[in-house]
DNA sequence: CCTCGGACCTGGTAGC
DNA sequence: TGCTACCAGGTCCGAG
């Protein structure tokens, strides 16, 4: 499930549960996440106050005096709020994070590419220390992406997917991103005026913070039973509709493959 | 440095 | 109904 949008508002909806308590254990049934978790977490983390839950790029980090536990949802991980009496585990429920409240943070991912990490206190983790500003701050804007971009030759959609120039945009958001930018997404990065590109950063910043905003309204989800996160009831222009009529012109989507990844735009909106 | 393809996994679905 | 092939919201890493 997880863009941007959605590890937002998934630590909007747990760090009310988590932060100010205290972990009483960390339950590892599967360590072989995208890494494997590190055998002495559970020790690292008991009995630590969680001081606050913060993102950075789609890593929630749970701060601590002892150092910050890092994780990563991959392709099909959540967190869910358990509240007592805290139901078995079911399939996938690789770790529980159980709170001296009485309340347990639960992580399922199916696929296994997230990841439970941590780093030591005023030390930058490996994963964060080459990432490229937060979208929705005022350091990323058009400027930066056409200063980055020139003699860039690969398609601006991988450019702008690259977590080195901009991090939190996944493949929905750049596709929709560039369809609402008018922007053809296989075309040179490096061939892209300021122009299109402060428009492209400026829809980048509109479409996930919208997103964002959708994402809570499913906050409950995160703290009731079935807990499925609900998928953005945002309006998509062209993620998943290839072969559907343009919403502005009428004309075909189409569809094609940029860096293994399902790309859908307008031939006549986009160029 | 840049770009590309493969890798890591499981589950759902389309097609035969 | 059953099997197979392919696809899926991420992103790291190594080869060229």
């Amino acid at each position: 499930m997880p863009e941007l949008p959605e590890v937002e508002t998934t630590r909007r909806g747990v760090a009310p549960y988590v932060e100010g308590e205290q972990v009483d254990e960390l339950l590892v049934r599967e360590s072989r996440l995208r890494w494997p978790v590190p055998a002495d977490l559970p020790q690292l983390l008991r009995g630590q106050r969680v001081l606050s839950v913060s993102r950075r790029a789609k890593y929630l980090l749970f701060h601590t005096a002892a150092g910050t536990l890092l994780v990563h949802l991959g392709m099909s991980g959540s967190l869910r709020v358990l509240r007592q009496p805290i139901p078995a585990a079911g399939p996938h429920d690789h770790i529980d994070l159980r709170l001296s409240s009485g309340d347990c943070l639960r992580f399922n991912d199916p696929r296994r590419f997230g990841c439970f990490l941590w780093s030591e206190p005023g030390e930058t983790h490996p994963l964060l220390a080459h990432l490229g500003p937060e979208p929705l701050s005022d350091s990323f804007d058009g400027l930066l992406l056409h200063r980055l971009s020139r003699g860039r030759r690969g398609p601006v959609k991988n450019f702008i997917m690259d977590g080195r120039i901009v991090v939190g945009v996944g493949n929905i958001y750049a596709n929709e991103a560039l369809y609402l930018a008018g922007i053809r997404p296989d075309r040179s990065a490096g061939r892209i005026s300021l122009a299109r590109y402060e428009r492209l950063s400026d829809y980048i910043k509109q479409v996930l913070t919208s997103a964002i905003e959708q994402g809570g309204t499913t906050l409950r989800d995160f703290v009731g039973g079935d807990g499925k996160p609900g998928y953005f009831a945002q309006q998509l222009h062209v993620y998943g509709r290839a072969g559907l009529a343009c919403k502005t012109c009428g004309g075909v989507l189409r569809e094609q493959r940029l860096a293994q990844r399902s790309t859908v735009y307008c031939v006549t909106c986009q160029r």
